[in-house]
DNA sequence: CGCCCCGCTTGATGTTTATCAAGGAGTGGC
DNA sequence: GCCACTCCTTGATAAACATCAAGCGGGGCG
């Protein structure tokens, strides 16, 4: 791989932790590719050999199970997915395609596997993303299973004004099919779900979300008692 | 804690491969506790001060959002729980009630997460049993966003049918409306669920589920296309 | 034994969500 | 500039699910 990329990714709290010589060898060991927009990275099912870390660029990871899809993680830069099967020695759960032209690094699993049973930093690190992964799955699945679409939209609208600290306006990324699926819903109900929370604080022009009572919004989509802290 | 119970703890994914130091030197720090059925553990929220190993009994798993109580797991002796949360020292996302007279090994998270910076075999254990919870909560989010009622519960009698060797009949376990909710359910669509799938290769007799034609309960549940198998 | 209580079931009704169908708005190509 | 395409939106209808309301049935207790 190219050394530019470096700083980055040694930056991820994956990697930030270990031993410099380690970080060294493993990503001396990767491959570092531009995927076209559009493309299957891979597929559920298949042997996780690599572990992902995009770069650049956007890629969605979703399931295809009983007739139809559902997307399951819209990964930004710079972050890496599919740890679990990675470190699990285990077929992916989930199928992957860049959304836009993307740079991605591929880790081999089975040098990931051996860094970590030599690198006791990189291990806790590991273990760490894994935890968390396990606690924004288990809000993910109380969300889906407490309420309905039109508050999961509003909560999904709060959190992501929430990571770019607290702005009122953002824009949403990708389709909004895509977000639709994300949450849940067809697209047709996504459209609707706008129209219902434009009475409750939020108002939308295309792409460009507006919350324009917060606390409203918050009484509307009930929120999770216990906040999302990601320092 | 008494020495009695060890042996079976000792055999735990989580503790088997650490240092038979360390994990007697874990295991004093902890507290073997008998509760009553229907106390709360924990709540949600709260500081995660325990890892819990429930010994012997049923505990349950869950969350009260937007209004409505949903179960998230049941777990059954003897098994870990919470490591998520223990691990990372972040608060409860869940919170826990014993459903039945419950033995409960309590570890302090603050000594659990000692004992792991110590012991590389207990980290590697530990990051391995939250790659399965990930994966664990992947399958059940899918199958949350993918598959109907019915189905859902089809599934789940496959799989529980699976977990105890392929047997054609088993006993549910606790009551009907905790399965319900962990399927994310009403009771009362939980007992027509159970009612289409008579028409699908499944007797009901109280808690006495008959697998009676597998083949077609496959074909009617649609199954996740990569099979799970936890050795 | 019989009564009460509780959980399960069944039916009727209403809400939520998906599906089907059509129209509108923006974008890229010719 | 205009057409064609895609995506989003809106409306009408149907399916899935929740809610409300009885009734059934088994276990515990008097």
């Amino acid at each position: 791989m190219r050394i530019g990329e470096k700083p980055e990714i040694a930056r991820l709290p994956l990697f930030r932790d270990m031993a410099e010589k380690q970080r060294d060898l493993v990503l001396a060991g990767s491959y570092l590719q531009v995927f076209p927009p559009q493309l299957t990275l891979f597929e559920a099912g298949q042997h996780a050999d690599f572990l992902h870390v995009l770069v650049d660029g956007l890629v969605e990871l979703f399931v295809q199970g009983a007739g139809r899809d559902t997307t399951m993680r819209i990964v930004e830069p710079v972050s890496s997915y599919i740890l679990a099967a990675a470190v699990t020695d285990m077929p992916y759960l989930m199928s992957a395609r860049t959304l836009a032209s993307s740079r991605i690094l591929l880790v081999p699993a089975a040098q990931l596997r051996e860094a970590i049973r030599q690198d006791s930093a990189l291990m806790h690190a590991a273990m760490h993303e894994l935890a968390l992964g396990y606690r924004d799955l288990v809000r993910a699945l109380t969300d889906m299973k407490v309420r309905q679409s039109a508050e999961r939209l509003g909560n999904c609208l709060l959190e992501y004004s929430n990571r770019r600290g607290d702005r009122d306006q953002f824009e949403l990324i990708g389709e909004k099919r895509l977000l639709a699926s994300l949450l849940g819903m067809t697209p047709e109900n996504l459209s609707r779900a706008f129209g219902t929370l434009k009475s409750h604080g939020v108002a939308l022009d295309g792409a460009k979300v507006t919350i324009e009572d917060r606390e409203r919004l918050s009484r509307f989509a009930r929120p999770d008692p216990v906040p999302n802290d990601p320092r």
